[in-house]
DNA sequence: TGAAATAATGTAAACGGTTACAGTCGAAAA
DNA sequence: TTTTCGACTGTAACCGTTTACATTATTTCA
């Protein structure tokens, strides 16, 4: 078997220093000490060759890959830039790489995650991207996880990075019913597996109910939490000449607000003097909007942040917190109607 | 030498199913027939042992990954979200993995790029994440590249996927100078190696050119191609009892339009009413903006699609186009001044 | 001064797969 | 009937590192 290959190994390195891969692997790895002048005629031959080391050799050696990976539900929000830039800047730091990849829990019939102990050294798992049995084979197999916009299973207690959502919800729906004098409260909620979603309509819920007015399951649709979702079910919603009577809507998150705010603009309502509007997330345009988006902000980035280093802390044996709930802040603009 | 690892690997299958190493790994692949009735069998230990693949051990013996990487200047901005989807809808569809990485130019005096033939296929390069000797140095290992808002340098020819800029952008310019008679039009350059923000520049200087208007440096700021910058840059300027008039700003992309509306804004600014802004992108909030944003509409999730597929073309040893320019369109809004 | 600790290095066995090469065996071709 | 061929399988070398273990020279210390 003959498979020579063109790049150079740590051999061609050994060879050319006059000392054994051992050697130039300890320097590699600064893991023993190695004398000076070893050193010195290392650098020079592995500046010379353009010695970079084989990562698959590496990983196979030493069982470990370098590698974190991220896995989302889908890339079509906004809201993943900070997300990402949070969690690569950590990432990177660490001198690690990022795997990014999407995978739909409810697809699984078929295929395996994309990302799991045999590519990565641990993983950032957000919201419903695994199921509680795939969380749960994990732990058992004490491979390193941490969720993002998702609380653990009771049971699993796996560290967990989110942000307080269904107060804010409520205490935001609220606003629209006392401020704005709004009762007929249109929700867009996300995928239905997705706590915060989930968390938010628990928040609506509770806001009607606290101030008498009942629940109405016609008012609620599915955004998916999806810009071009969110408009087609609201443009739908309409066309059926808004047999159902609303004079607000809670869009889910911000990027859901946007097609709702198109659905809305092309049926010819005002917002927010006919139909007040409201988001979540506060990512950089809401302020921006026409009319500015009234909406909670949540620390995105920061959350992708704390998540990688609790990721990093556990993939140094230390102990890690178990639960992080960052706050949340209602942002007035004046899509609720307020003037700002 | 004993280093027992907990995990299952293809010797523990073929001795459960009464086969060979060989015999496995080729049914895994299917590279090489297997009879039916081991095929069966080992369909079953498999599932049974629930066996993955190690992906380093698989990378090592078959010198490929099955990882792609994507190396971005930054991710400071929405624009990525749309390229990131289309890359990644490709590479899972391909059954490959995506490393994604943030890496700056200038910072490699002290580091490798964190993509490259140590751990990956091959990559995507977005506009200027390398520069032309590192590219010149992948080319001549055979290490498969695109690039991605950027063309190739001269002679290396390598496959480049990219948008239309100058000529449209001296259009929009000429916009704003012939239909809003504006004269005096700021531009907010990118960062200063990006091809997209030359490319803007020139049409920019272009549109003056062809129209009379001479040139002014103290018209061009940096915005970066970043909100937050855009911003800083642009309330600097103003702050400055804005010495220098204007009544139009070409804010680069859309990013930073949003960065450049908030400044204008705060200084008591009307858009378009005394100064018009334009925007690149076409993100899907530039038709929320106060005001809605004339902008140029870019396909971003296509190049991403087309720079993946080239890629992977060029993986399969098939001949890839070299050049795709895709076109771009002006989408007229309010924020130039129109009355759409 | 002799023993023990330490520094610096080498040898070679793993890590978990892929694949070149060499069969075996039954069916088709001559 | 003999030869040829293709389907199927096994053996073992190899991919490029890391690291347990061994070895030698040099200090350190009682």
């Amino acid at each position: 078997m003959t498979r020579r290959s063109s790049s150079v190994t740590i051999r061609d390195v050994a060879r050319q220093a006059g000392v054994s891969v051992a050697t130039v692997s300890r320097y590699i790895n600064r893991n023993a000490p190695v004398s000076p002048e070893v050193a010195l005629r290392l650098d020079k031959v592995m500046t010379g060759l353009k010695y970079v080391p084989h990562a698959a050799a590496r990983h196979l050696a030493s069982r470990k890959t370098r590698v974190v990976g991220l896995l989302l539900n889908n890339l079509h929000n906004d809201f993943f830039v900070p997300l990402l830039n949070g969690v690569e800047a950590v990432v990177r730091e660490m001198g690690y790489n990022l795997i990014v990849a999407t995978y739909h829990a409810n697809s699984r019939a078929h295929s395996q995650p994309p990302i799991g102990p045999h590519n990565t050294d641990g993983m950032l798992v957000f919201s419903d991207g695994l199921v509680d049995d795939d969380l749960a084979n994990l732990k058992k197999n004490r491979f390193p996880v941490v969720l993002v916009y998702r609380r653990s299973p009771p049971s699993l207690s796996i560290p967990s990075i989110t942000v307080e959502n269904a107060e804010i919800a409520q205490k935001l729906v609220e606003h629209l019913i006392n401020v704005h004098n709004k009762r007929q409260i249109l929700f867009l909620r996300g995928p239905v597996h997705q706590e915060d979603s989930i968390k938010r309509e628990l928040g609506y819920q509770n806001a009607l109910r606290a101030n008498g007015i009942t629940f109405d399951e016609n008012l609620v649709l599915n955004g998916e939490f999806e810009r071009d979702i969110a408009y087609q079910v609201m443009d739908h919603f309409l066309g059926n000449g808004s047999r159902v009577a609303f004079d607000a809507v809670f869009a889910g998150d911000d990027d859901a607000a946007i097609g709702v705010l198109k659905a809305l603009g092309q049926h010819g309502f005002r917002v927010p003097e006919e139909v007040a509007v409201i988001g979540f997330d506060d990512l950089g345009f809401a302020p921006f909007l026409n009319p500015p988006l009234t909406t909670v902000h949540a620390p995105t980035e920061t959350v992708g942040r704390i998540a990688a280093e609790t990721l990093f802390t556990i993939l140094e044996n230390k102990p890690a917190t178990e639960t992080v709930i960052l706050p949340t802040e209602i942002i007035y603009r004046r899509s609720c109607g307020c003037q700002y």
